[in-house]
This record gives C-alpha cells, structure tokens and sequence, in this order.
RNA sequence: GGGGAGAUUCCCGAGUGGUCAAAGGGGGCAGACUGUAAAUCUGUUGGCUGUAGCCUUCGAAGGUUCAAAUCCUUCUCUCCCCA
C-alpha cells in the first residue's frame, strides 16, 4: 500500500475508505489534492475538528496537497448528519467571524503557504448559487429514495427533519465537485459521519465529470469507556486558550484512560509510531508518566512549547507540589478584601470552582474543599489576609480542581 | 384544510388539584478504593439562607381555586393520521 497511507491506517486514522486500493495506486503515481471541510458554527475549533487536520498533516508532509475548506456556506444551513435535532441557524455576520477564527487557528497548526496547503471558502461559489440551474444540473442527479436511505437521514425522519437540512449533502457533494474542477481535488477525508456526504460527492463527480475521486473516514473518536471524545465538564475542549485554557487542555489528555494513551498519541501526536506503541504498553504507575508525555505533546503542538511547559508545571505544584504554582488557574483579590475576610464560599464561587453557593456548601459538606492543604469543616469559615501561605490561598475542590488566590492591592 | 397525540428540572422519563423542587434512570459532582486511570460501592444533584424558612421552575400568556405541573381559555411549537 501507499506509504502515506500506510502511516495514515497505522495511526488509526482509516475508518472507511471508497476505494482503498484505487487511491492507493493514484497516490503512489504522485502527489494529489485532497480536501477537508469544515463547517464554521461555533466560536472556536476543538479537538474533535482536529483529528482530519493531523491526518492533513501527514498526508501534506508527505507530499500531497491539502486544501481546509471551511464552510462558510454551507454553516448557513447545518449539517443534519449525526445530530438528532436541527441545528439553530447562525447569523452571516457570526459565521464570517467564526471562519476567521478557524482559519487563524488552523494556520497556526498546518500553516497554509498556499502551495501544499490552502485554504478555500465554499461560500464564494454557494451564497449566490442560482436555484434553478442548481435543480438542473445538480439536484437532477440525486434519488431521494436512496437519500432516505441513509441513516443519518432515517434517524431524523423520526424527530424531523428540515427541507434545508435535507437539501446538505447536495451542498457537500457540490463543494466536491468544485474542488474537483477549480484545484483537480481527487480525494476527501473527514469524520465517518461524513461518509455519506462523501459518497455522494464521489458519484456527483463520477456522473457530470466522468472521473473518478475517492474518500476516506477517521473514526469518531471516543473514549474508551464511550464518552465522545473531548468532552469535558464544561463542554468540548477547544482550541481557543480563552475557552479552554492550556492547563485544562493538558489536563484533559493527562487524565484521558488507561487504554485510550496509545491512541491518543498515534493519533493526536507526531511521535513515532514505534515510541507510542512503546509508551502505549507501559503498565501502572509508568503507563499514568505516558499520560504526562501525551499531554505535552498534544498541548505543545495546539498551544506550542512554551504553553506546554506552564501547563505541566502547573500540574507538577498541583499535585506533586514541585512545579511553579504560579501556573495554575489564578484570580485576583482585592487586598482591602481580604483584609477583612471572605467566606469560604464566596471564595470558592469567585474562583470557579463551585457555580454556586449551594454546591460550595455541598462541597465543603462532602469534604472535598480544602485550602492550603487543609480540609474546611465549617461553611462559615472565613479567610483573610493571615491565611495566605506564599502569599495566595490555594483552594482544592475535590482531587482534581485546583484554583489559587491571589492578593491584589 | 380536517382529526388525533404531545411539550416536565442538564438528558430520557414518571407524575392528572394539596403529602411536588417534582419518582426512576442517565449524566455531573463529592467521598472510599487507586496511579491525577478504569471498574465498584456510598452520598449528592434548582437558587438564596444558620437543615426552620423564602424565592424561581413543569412550552407561553391569562383565568378558576384557600391551593395547580395537574382544571379552563387563547397562543406557540412538535409528531401522527386523513385530504
């Protein structure tokens, strides 16, 4: 098989594929196009967008040509697939501003020089599509009993499904065929909950330009024990170090479970294939220090080095107490404030750590807030000024969450 | 256009006048056990407040009643059947 294909399939990274062995002869007579979409609906990209994007990476280092087509047309629509509800349809204007975004993001990752990476906007050749040609020259091809078909249709056709939403995967296939004249795009790749957008795409190109192209699925990352896959507490992680910042970023891979490390680093790291089987196979307490690599890595190469570093330090004072403590999460206090005490409650709100008093005092009442390593027994309890230690307070909401307070005059 | 069913707390889903902040499950959080893992067990899970109390919540707005998620009216939305 192809090489870069080979690596794409070790690393876990082949979930379906039209035609594995036809792309694999046209990759082996040279570099091709292939393309990525992405719909821009949200305002940060997160790790699950990412996963096409790191098999971008090694497709492009490879040698091939990739283009990350954000959806700015299609996002005025939404994606039907893999959802059982309708999408709320985002204002022109936010998706504009949510493409930027991505793009910003994106280039930080792949870097588009405009030569082996680009990027491309479907909204240029969708915004002012003509609906009657469309019909004619697209909609033609399509058979609604075949769509319906499709499972990611039949789900909907239980809870309801919108004609605009219906109408996606011509969209999608659409795009194809446009990459497909204005690039010689020849091969799609994207979430399996793409597969049959992809397909479509394929026959929509087999029948008007006569040629063949080919697409290629990642599986649906999960955790093992079944959670989508960068699901946090708070929400999906995001890329966006305002959303989630690059301590939860690295948090999230340090805790990830036991039999998920070694995907995780063939999958969301650049490290041999070799080193993450390797690291994947360690036992215990050494398997719990490959989580600690798998969070570096994955942090440096979304946050970069130096962000790593903060993060891992941070998670060295949190819970071995010999890292930079100056790391971590942090709020600021008035000085006057503590002067004349908090209650711990209140502190622990302020901090985030609780979203409420009620679950503060829940907290407190379970014994899972400390401070300065020591247990609160009393809801009433209240700080001051003589409680700093190294001047902050460092408050613990059960094993995990950490936040530091700090005195500001 | 006609007929029928429905909208409940983060999700699913009970609840048909007071005993309902609302069963049960899921998820979340905390504790125990551990390795910052998984599994398991226990507790907890609207808000504010000293465990007494007060406030907000059962699609929306009105109304009946001492008292409504539960009854009436109108409205919005969803699903199903017929045309």
């Amino acid at each position: 098989m192809n090489r870069a294909l080979e690596i794409l399939k070790e690393r876990g990274f082949v979930q379906q594929c039209s035609d594995l062995e036809g792309l694999s002869n046209l990759m082996d007579e040279g570099p091709i196009t292939f393309y990525i979409g992405t719909d821009p609906t949200g305002p940060s990209l997160h790790i699950g967008h990412m996963v096409p994007f790191f098999a971008m990476r090694h497709l492009r280092d490879a040698g091939h040509r990739g283009i990350a087509l954000l959806g700015g047309g299609t996002a005025r629509i939404g994606d039907p697939s893999g959802k059982t509800e309708m999408r709320k349809l985002i204002s022109y204007e936010e998706i504009d501003a949510n493409t930027e975004r991505f793009i910003d993001q994106l280039d930080r990752f792949i870097h588009f020089d405009g030569v082996n990476a680009l990027t491309a906007n479907n909204k240029d050749w969708l915004s002012n599509l003509n609906y009657i040609e469309f019909l004619r020259d697209i909609g033609r091809h399509f058979s609604v009993n075949r769509m319906l078909s499709f499972e990611s249709y039949r789900m909907r056709l239980e809870t309801g499904l919108s004609f605009i939403e219906f109408n996606y995967q011509l969209l999608q296939s659409y795009d194809y065929l446009q990459l497909y004249k204005l690039h010689g795009c020849r091969l799609q790749i994207g979430g399996d909950d793409q597969w049959g957008n992809i397909v479509a795409g394929i026959e929509l190109i087999r029948r008007v330009e006569g040629a063949e192209c080919y697409g290629l699925t990642f599986p649906l990352v999960t955790t093992s024990d079944g959670k989508k896959m960068g699901k946090t507490e708070k929400g999906a992680l995001f890329l966006d170090p305002e959303i989630t910042s690059p301590y939860e970023f690295f948090q999230y891979f340090r805790n990830v479970p036991d039999s998920d490390v070694e995907r995780f680093l063939l999958m969301f790291t650049f490290l041999p294939i070799d080193e993450c089987r390797y690291l994947g196979s360690l036992k215990d307490k050494a398997l719990n220090e490959a989580k600690e690599r798998l969070a570096w890595e994955v942090t440096s190469l979304i946050h970069g080095e130096e962000e790593a570093n903060k993060a891992l330090s941070a998670a060295k004072a949190a819970f071995r107490g010999e890292g930079d403590a100056s790391q971590l999460p942090t709020i600021e206090v008035e000085i006057s404030r503590l002067d004349s005490g908090i209650g711990v409650l209140d502190l622990f709100v302020e901090a985030g750590l609780a979203p409420s008093k009620s679950e503060a005092r829940r907290l407190v009442k379970q014994s899972g807030a400390s401070v300065n390593g020591r247990k609160i027994e009393n809801e009433m309890q209240i700080l001051t000024s003589r409680d700093l230690e190294n001047n902050a307070l460092m408050l613990r909401a059960g094993k995990k969450r950490v936040a530091r307070v700090v005195p500001k005059s």
